[in-house]
DNA sequence: AGCACGCCGACT
DNA sequence: GTCGGCGTGCTC
């Protein structure tokens, strides 16, 4: 029997931390992992704790003090689940209260310490219309379920074109998993698509037994959520990334749709996790399947499964619709005829005719604001964010130069900082230029525009969309916000004012972005019963992704992919492990950089594993200033998969930094900026 | 978060 | 000379 109970604590910004506690006689063999336990903490306080361990020892200098009592006897998580976040922990290089912290509702927390009435909410926004099972799979659809159903990999992956409807393979998958009597996740990229992807489900399959799990949720509702998935009341449950947090058991299947999307990986705090990992691990933990989908699926996601036999693919249109018709258009000959403009002749033409055609227009840019550097047209100074070292971006619409990195706004700057002259002048085009440019040619057009900005006004976006669906808008110009999800058969034209724009970043996944964003804007067009045209404006028309995406040729540009991949030693043939240091002061992460990366180095020697793990760097970060903060990065290339990134662990507990500066190690990073 | 310890300005 | 400012650090 143990001595000492571990219990995870809350405490205000730091976070949480685990502490131990003796176990008193009167509670031996009561105490279980997941309670809550009341724990004396410092001086006269009390405070609620969970269960998330048990010893023997105490580490040397700590004066261990007495559980006071059980306050909720039920557990609220199970040991499995805490592996399951104790491989996160590892997989992620963040400790496991960090994991803990993020996993658990907030109002596990709660210092209050009343008792919990069960919140008499539905989770449930839903007024659905059960409907009559009517949709057979198609032949295709058909095969591929048999398929994946007769090889029963562990995970599996669609490939389908957009329109080619997945999600029926999907429901028949869960049909499957139900009647077998185990539950069913369902995740997709954002919460926008998780709504839609509740409502389709639950048509189908009743809104008994469904719960939906993701970031906007109530802390009420998260905890009503819990407390049934604890009890095993909830059958199929919906959500975004952070629905793997949930305590579901007897897991059958786990479907992730839109499995390229980036939204799965976590970037900004610790733990930075990716949905599609920890999905697969608990897959494993329950004996589960995960079924993932996408039109342009993870380069590293299709290379496994093309690999291990998983790979299955859906060629044709749901209803034999034709794939849109896309064109390139060549800027540079464009301006070679005098046309310098924003829209090229064809677009413009393009527009018009469909808009003539009462159609809907779809227009592309991917970069917020009104242009993309102010420049003093004096002196030559390009207006930077003092803190962020990147150029300020003019938001015409507010008034505002403002930094995209630390959302500074520098206010009614009109003179340049440097020199004083009334000199400066914006460059580059923004969403806000393309707006007004596009009311400037098409005068009697009812334009809209969407992206993070114009999100400020509460429901502006849901109004929006609504209107474009209703056809009150012909033209809809957005930001990569625009590119999923829309589902409008009265779009026929979609126009990218910049197609080159995601393809050159210096990052080794733009390619890989470029191809998809431009495939799923593609699949905007021509959803209803008319053709859809799509038109990519590039100066840079030879570009191989480009052409593969014109070609709507997946396979084709992960053939070209992948050569890169391999010859170059980037996923899905090393991995990646991206260690990041930061500092006020330039030259102190620079040295501190220098140093780790070398005994990085030393480290890994000592391993004796040639060419199986490189260090890269230290190098200074593409963005080298954020928010004040100098940064510095060393890149890890491992081609030993779990042994390798055991070793990069190991390493990092050896570290110890002077507190100015701070490391951030980030596994599988989805930039490398 | 809370609560202690700790080293510099204006007060009965 | 002291009361108290909230900066920093610790809580099993």
């Amino acid at each position: 029997m143990y001595k000492y109970v571990l219990v995870l604590v809350d405490i205000g910004k730091l976070g949480a931390k685990t502490f131990s506690y003796l176990i008193p006689d009167e509670l031996k063999d009561k105490i279980k992992i997941g309670q809550a336990l009341l724990v004396p903490f410092g001086k006269n306080r009390k405070i609620k704790a969970y269960v998330v361990g048990f010893s023997n020892y105490l580490e040397a200098g700590i004066n261990a003090k007495y559980v006071d009592e059980i306050l909720e006897s039920e557990a609220l998580f199970s040991l499995e689940y805490l592996k399951l976040l104790e491989f996160i922990a590892n997989y992620y290089f963040c400790d496991i209260q960090t994991v803990l912290k993020t996993a658990l509702p907030q109002k596990f927390f709660e210092k209050n310490l009343k008792k919990y009435r069960k919140p008499n909410i539905e989770n449930k926004i839903f007024d659905i219309e059960e409907k009559e099972d009517k949709n057979t799979l198609s032949v295709e659809q058909q095969k591929v379920y048999d398929e994946i159903i007769r090889i029963n990999p562990e995970t599996s992956l669609i490939y389908g074109v957009t329109g080619s409807g997945k999600t029926e393979i999907y429901f028949k998958l869960i049909e499957k998993t139900i009647k077998e009597g185990k539950n069913v996740m369902f995740l997709a990229p954002e919460i926008a698509l998780v709504s839609q992807l509740t409502i389709r489900t639950m048509e189908r399959f009743g809104k008994n037994s469904c719960a939906i799990w993701h970031s906007s949720i109530t802390e009420a509702e998260k905890y009503d959520v819990w407390q049934r998935l604890r009890h095993n009341e909830i059958k199929i449950l919906f959500g975004a990334r952070s629905c793997v947090f949930a305590p579901m058991n007897n897991i059958g299947l786990i479907i992730i749709d839109e499995e390229h999307d980036s939204s799965y990986k976590q970037t900004m705090p610790n733990p930075r996790y990716n949905a599609l990992v920890v999905a697969k691990k608990l897959a494993e933990l329950y004996g589960a399947h995960v079924v993932m989908g996408s039109a342009t699926p993870d380069i590293t996601s299709y290379y496994r499964a093309k690999n291990s036999n998983s790979l299955f693919v859906l060629k044709e249109r749901y209803n034999s619709k034709t794939m849109p018709k896309v064109v390139i258009v060549d800027m540079k000959s464009e301006r070679a005829d005098g046309n310098y403009g924003i829209f090229s002749r064809t677009l413009i033409q393009n527009i018009e005719r469909t808009i003539s055609e009462n159609k809907q227009v779809i227009l592309l840019i991917n970069r917020r604001g009104f242009s993309t550097y102010t420049q003093c047209m004096s002196c030559g100074e390009v207006i930077e964010c003092e803190k962020c070292a990147v150029p300020l971006v003019y938001h015409k619409e507010t008034g505002v130069h403002k930094c995209h990195w630390c959302n500074f706004e520098a206010k009614n700057l009109t003179v340049c900082p440097k020199c004083g002259e009334t000199a400066l002048e914006n460059f580059g085009v923004g969403v806000q230029r393309v707006e007004e440019m596009a009311k400037k040619i098409f005068k009697d057009a009812r334009i809209a525009r969407l992206d993070s900005d114009s999100l400020n006004k509460k429901n502006e976006h849901i109004e929006i969309l609504n209107a474009f669906k209703k056809g009150e808008i012909d033209i809809l110009i957005g930001t990569q916000m625009i590119a999923k999800g829309l589902d409008n058969p009265n779009v026929t034209l979609v126009g990218v004012i910049n197609a080159d724009l995601s393809f050159n970043l210096p990052d080794y996944r733009s390619s890989e972005r470029g191809f998809s964003i431009l495939t799923q804007v593609a699949g905007r067009s021509g959803r209803g019963e008319d053709e859809g045209k799509v038109i990519f404006q590039s100066y840079n028309p030879q570009n191989i992704a480009l052409l593969n995406a014109q070609a709507q040729d997946y396979a084709a540009f992960y053939e070209n992919e992948i050569e890169m991949r391999k010859e170059f030693n980037y996923p899905p043939f090393m991995k990646i492990i991206r260690i990041i240091l930061s500092s006020k002061t330039g030259y102190r992460v620079e040295h501190a950089s220098v140093e780790i990366a070398e005994r990085l180095r030393d480290f890994i020697e000592k391993q004796s594993l040639p060419e199986k793990i490189i260090v890269l760097g230290p190098s200074a970060c593409v963005l080298e200033k954020i928010k004040g903060e100098y940064r510095y990065n060393i890149l890890i290339k491992n081609a030993l998969e779990d042994k390798g990134h055991e070793i990069v662990l190991r390493f990092l507990r050896t570290v110890i930094l002077p507190k100015d500066i701070k490391m951030i190690v980030d596994a599988d990073p989805t930039d490398i900026l």
